[in-house]
DNA sequence: GACCTCCGTTGACAGCTGTCAACATCCTCT
DNA sequence: AGAGGATGTTGACAGCTGTCAACGGAGGTC
């Protein structure tokens, strides 16, 4: 049953059980349970919101029911840009998340953060497209687990990753959605991963890097670097 | 003979014959020939640019030569963003160009036109990510088209668009590219939209919208609009 | 505890789009 | 004007990915 707009009670959260990661109280910071829409595409609000902690997707709908994932944001991540007032996409939590609302001020995105924040998810809007437009199926499966395992992996964010097990917060349709795939072609994929022993996962969301140089070479993952001459 | 970087001299440039739109003198800008590149992605560069006139591209590469045109740029956009000192993309001209650099103050985006530019350019990439995601091979061609006829249409922006006749700027190739198509599947869409009246081209870049409403309806134009609720 | 829905997996099959090839046309350069 | 390359078109064919279907299992509700 999800809920509508953005809750200000933390009704249906229990603390999880041995909170590895103390939920850091912050200045009107809000705790969202899971599978909450927060903000529609084209409805208007009137402030910025930060990840703090948790997973949230960006998305828009075709109006015949077809889905895009057009970001999905980890701790630290802004949403809410708004153009003309209007939210340019729905935002959905799926997992229990807590969101800190930026003032009002900040909308305007002339605060140096927020336009650093909007300029690194251009680039980052751009690395999706080339995904979306020229990566195989494999290709696309693969970089995002690179990616969600950078973004969610389970040692924190101490150095070294010990062993690359992440929780993975979308579903398979989900995944479908923001690679531009169909579900049975995302399933199909990591099960192949699987039997390849790039990755292992029992249950569904738990996954684990097993070979994380196959995996990155899967993905397709380097962009063509022109770079500028080394200047010595 | 593509140029490199920005050249200060507009050289390859005769000032169309009869100018509909005499381009306005503005400070420092400079007029660069057809099929020059501007900035390489993960080069670095010391200004925005604003177009001034013209159609500029933004693209990525991978590694083994593929390609995606991630944006397509006409008068009042701006390009050269950066993300840590490095272009996100790469710029290439795909017409005699006039361009118009920002300073350099307005790279950290404080600026609030700057602020709002990429706030629309995000928007354009979400929406530009559930095409290449969501839509099909038709679907796409006629988005693209519907698009740059808005982009480039001949008769100014004087209010009614006399007959949506419009330059082509990219070819084959750059539509391909942008849609995330092949040259020939985009070749196939566009003589049979010829073939059925939706549009009209005897050379490959003069198009002509003959049904705009079958063209729109074609490219599946309408996203799915929850907004807010009217407010009696 | 039983039911029931959602989610994930797997197989069979089809079709959209990519690949390969040949050819036409346009443009540029000599 | 002629040569040659880039661009565009069209056909034949293949294969990647989508579609349809069936099934199993997990989680949630009563």
């Amino acid at each position: 049953m999800p809920e509508t707009l953005i809750p200000t009670a933390a009704s249906a959260v229990p603390p999880r059980a041995s909170s590895i990661r103390p939920p850091r109280p912050t200045p009107r910071s809000r705790v969202v349970g899971e599978n909450s829409t927060l903000l529609y595409e084209g409805g208007r609000n009137r402030s910025l919101y930060r990840v703090v902690d948790g997973c949230i997707v960006l998305s828009q709908l075709l109006d015949d029911g077809r889905r895009q994932i057009t970001d999905v944001l980890g701790p630290g991540r802004l949403f809410g840009f708004t153009v003309d007032g209007r939210n340019i996409a729905t935002a959905e939590t799926l997992s229990i998340a807590r969101i800190e609302p930026l003032g009002d001020a900040d909308l305007n995105a002339t605060n140096p953060t927020v336009a650093s924040e909007l300029k690194t998810t251009l680039q980052r809007m751009q690395v999706h497209a080339t995904l979306l437009g020229r990566k195989t199926a494999s290709e696309k499966v693969a970089s995002a687990l690179v990616e969600l395992a950078r973004l969610f992996n389970r040692t924190g964010r101490n150095g070294a990753p010990a062993r690359l097990g992440f929780h993975l917060h979308l579903t398979r349709a989900d995944l479908a959605d923001w690679l531009g795939l169909t579900v049975e072609t995302v399933s199909r994929c990591l099960n192949r991963f699987k039997r390849e022993g790039l990755i292992d996962f029992s249950h569904p969301k738990t996954m684990r890097v097993l070979d994380p140089e196959r995996l990155e070479a899967t993905a397709g993952f380097t962009r063509h670097r022109t770079g500028d001459a080394a200047r010595p």
